[in-house]
RNA sequence: GGCGCAUUCGUCUAACGGUUAGGACGCAAGAUUCUCAUUCUUGUAAUAAGAGUUCGAUUCUCUUAUGCGCUACCA
C-alpha cells in the first residue's frame, strides 16, 4: 500500500474532449498532486477507424490552457514510453500468452456471422450473448478440435481472442467510490480482447498498459463500471492481483433539463460550451463552441468542475487549483451523476473577472475596441483602464465590457424611448438648456482639468436642483439618457471625469436639440 | 429484455442513527444609489414511495418506482 501513486488520463483520440473528460482528468490530476504521485497522459488510438485528425494535439493544448501538467504521456516523454498504444506492441504476446493457461480462446466467427445470430435472437426477443452458455456451439479453439484450429489459423483465417470467463464464479470489486460491487460470471460475455485487424481492445490494452506502467490508481468514468469486473479477471488471470490497481468510478455529468449524460450536441442547443476549446470537425467543418473561446477563464472552469460531484466537507467553493490538491480527497467524491449549470458556471467565472488586474483586462478589451475599428475612439491604456476599474463588477466576461461602458468610447445615437417617456418630460428640456449654460461656464473656468469640471459640475447640480426644488432623479436621470443613452451605468459623475467637460457638453447639447426643450 | 449504479430544496451539495435538515447558485423582497448593475441583509424551497430494524431513521435492510450506464472485432 506504500505504493507510489501514479495515475493516468486515458482518452481516445476520436474528436475534442469532452468537459465529462476534462473532469475526470482534474480528479486524476489532484489525487496525484495531492499524493506526490504522477499523473500521465496515455492516448488509446486502439480504434483506427474512429481516429480522428487533429484530436491529440486538441488534448494536449486544453490540458495546457487549462494549466494542468503531465508528469509523463505524450507530448512529455518518459520512462515507460511509448505512451501511444499505437506505438506499442506488446499486447499481442499477452492475449496469447492467456490462450496458453487457458483464460482466452481463439474465435473464429465472423461479424457477419454473429450481427445474423443478433439478430435472429432479437426476433424471438431473446439476448444474443458470446459467454460460457454459448461459446461451445459457437466457431472457436473451446469448440473445435485442435487439428481443426490448426487448420484455420495455418490457413490465416481471420480470428479474435476472447477472454473466457470461468461459469458462475462471483467477481468482487472494490470501488473507491461505490464500495463493493459484485458481479457474476455467467452474466457477463466473453469479451474480445484481440481483434482481428491485429489491434487489442480497450480491456486488453488498457490493462497491460496499467499493469506495465505500474498504474496504482484507475479513476475513470462511471461507464466503465460494467467491465470492471472484466478488468479485474484480467489481472487474476495475468497474476498481477498483486499489483493490481485500486478502481475508482466517477458519476456522470448530466444535461441541464431532463436526464442523460452530456453530450456533444446539448453544449450548442442549450447555450454552453462541453468542450474546454473550440473545435472545427476536420471533416464537417462544423464548429462546436469552447470555453476558452466564450470567455471562461481556466481557474473558473477548473473550480466549477470540481465542485461538480465533489466537495471539500466545508462551506468553501471558491479554491484555487492549490487549494483543490490540498482539499482533495476521492471519499467526498458523491455517487451520483451531476447536471451541468450554466448560471453557477457563470458565477465562478464572475468571481475569476473580479480576481484580474484591471491593467491585464484592460490590454484584451483594448485588443476587442481594436476590432470594433470604431475611427477616433480614445484607446489610451490608462484611460481604458479607468474604464475597466468602473465598470468590471457588473461583467462575468471580458465580453460583456463592451455592452457595459460603450457610452465611455462613443455617443450615444439614439435615445431608449422608455426612459425618454419616464424622464424628459414637462419642463426637463428647458432645465437642462439651464445647465447646459452653466456647464459651459464651469468648464470654461477648469480648463484642461474634466476631474475638477466634474467635481464643480456635481456642486452645481446638486445646489440647482436644491435651490429650484426639483427632483433630483428626474434631473440626474436626464443628465444620463444625454451622456448613455439609456437608464443605466455608473456613476454620473464618473462618467464625466472620463468623458471630459467637451464631450459632457457636446452630448446634453445634442440630447436637448433631438428630444426638445 | 439482462446486468450494474444511483435517488436530500429548481440546480450543485452538507448532515456518515438524535440538527428548527445546513451552505452555494437561481429566484423574490428589502437596504444602498441619480439609473441599471454590483454589494449587503432577509426570505423561498428538499430527504422518491412503502415496509422493516431501532427508544429514535435522510442515514441501516428489503420491495417498488424513477433515472442513468453497460449489453460492438468503440472507447
Amino acid at each position: 500500500m506504500d505504493r507510489k501513486v501514479r495515475v493516468r488520463f486515458a482518452p481516445s483520440p476520436t474528436g475534442p474532449l469532452h468537459i465529462g473528460g476534462v473532469r475526470t482528468a482534474l480528479y486524476n490530476y489532484l489525487f496525484a498532486k495531492k499524493n506526490n504521485g504522477d499523473f500521465i497522459l496515455r492516448i488509446e488510438d486502439t480504434d483506427q477507424n474512429r481516429f480522428v485528425e487533429g484530436a491529440e494535439e486538441y488534448i494536449i493544448e486544453a490540458f495546457k490552457w487549462l494549466g494542468l501538467q503531465f508528469n509523463e504521456g505524450v507530448g512529455v516523454g518518459g520512462n515507460f514510453a511509448p505512451y501511444r498504444q499505437s506505438e506499442r506492441t506488446v499486447y499481442k504476446d499477452y492475449a496469447l500468452k492467456l490462450v496458453e493457461n487457458g483464460w482466452a480462446y481463439y474465435a473464429f466467427d465472423t461479424p457477419e456471422e454473429l450481427d445474423a445470430m443478433r439478430k435472429e435472437c432479437e426476433s424471438q426477443k431473446k439476448n444474443f450473448q458470446y459467454d460460457c452458455n454459448t461459446r461451445q456451439g459457437l466457431r472457436n479453439s473451446l469448440s473445435l478440435s485442435e487439428n481443426e484450429v490448426d487448420a484455420l489459423l495455418k490457413n490465416n483465417v481471420p480470428y479474435v481472442i476472447r477472454f473466457k470467463f470461468p461459469v458462475n464464479t462471483d467477481v468482487v470489486l472494490n470501488d473507491l467510490i461505490r464500495g463493493e460491487v459484485k458481479m457474476n460470471t455467467s452474466l457477463l460475455d466473453d469479451k474480445v480482447l484481440f481483434k482481428s485487424d491485429g489491434l487489442p481492445t480497450y480491456h486488453l490494452a488498457n490493462v497491460v498498459d496499467d499493469h506495465l506502467m505500474e498504474i496504482s490508481h484507475v479513476i475513470r468514468g462511471e461507464e466503465w463500471l460494467p467491465s470492471c469486473p472484466l478488468h479485474v479477471m484480467l489481472y487474476r488471470a495475468f497474476s498481477w492481483e498483486e499489483t493490481m490497481p485500486q478502481f475508482a468510478h466517477l458519476p456522470l455529468l448530466l444535461k441541464p433539463e431532463g436526464n442523460g449524460k452530456l453530450s456533444k450536441r446539448d453544449g450548442d442547443r442549450l447555450g454552453f460550451p462541453v468542450f474546454p476549446l473550440q473545435w472545427k470537425d476536420p471533416k464537417t467543418g462544423e464548429i462546436s463552441s469552447g470555453y476558452r473561446e466564450s470567455g471562461y477563464l481556466p481557474q473558473a472552469v477548473i473550480n466549477m468542475l470540481a465542485l461538480l460531484g465533489w466537495n471539500a466537507g466545508t462551506e468553501q467553493e471558491i479554491f484555487s487549483l492549490e487549494e483543490l490538491v490540498q482539499a482533495f480527497t476521492i471519499d467526498r467524491i458523491s455517487k451520483h451523476g451531476a447536471k451541468f449549470d450554466l448560471t453557477k458556471a457563470k458565477w465562478f467565472n464572475h468571481h475569476y473577472f473580479q480576481e484580474l488586474a484591471n491593467e491585464d483586462i484592460a490590454k484584451d478589451y483594448i485588443k476587442i475596441l481594436d476590432n470594433l475599428d470604431l475611427k477616433g475612439i480614445n484607446t489610451d491604456l490608462t484611460f481604458v483602464v479607468q474604464v475597466v476599474g468602473l465598470v468590471k463588477e457588473r461583467c462575468d466576461f471580458l465580453s460583456d465590457l463592451w455592452d457595459n461602458s460603450h457610452y465611455f468610447f462613443v455617443a450615444p445615437q439614439t435615445y431608449d424611448g422608455k426612459v425618454v417617456n419616464k424622464r424628459w418630460k414637462d419642463d426637463a428640456g428647458r432645465r437642462m438648456a439651464e445647465i447646459l449654460v452653466e456647464m459651459r461656464h464651469i468648464a470654461q473656468q477648469t480648463p484642461d482639468d474634466d476631474n475638477l469640471f466634474a467635481h464643480n459640475t456635481e456642486e452645481f447640480l446638486h445646489r440647482f436642483i436644491e435651490e429650484n426644488q426639483l427632483n433630483i432623479g428626474q434631473i440626474m436621470n436626464c443628465i444620463r439618457l444625454a451622456l448613455v443613452g439609456e437608464g443605466k451605468g455608473v456613476n454620473l459623475v464618473d462618467i464625466m471625469k472620463l468623458i471630459g467637460s467637451n464631450e459632457t457638453i457636446k452630448r446634453l447639447d445634442k440630447a436637448i436639440k433631438v428630444l426638445g426643450c
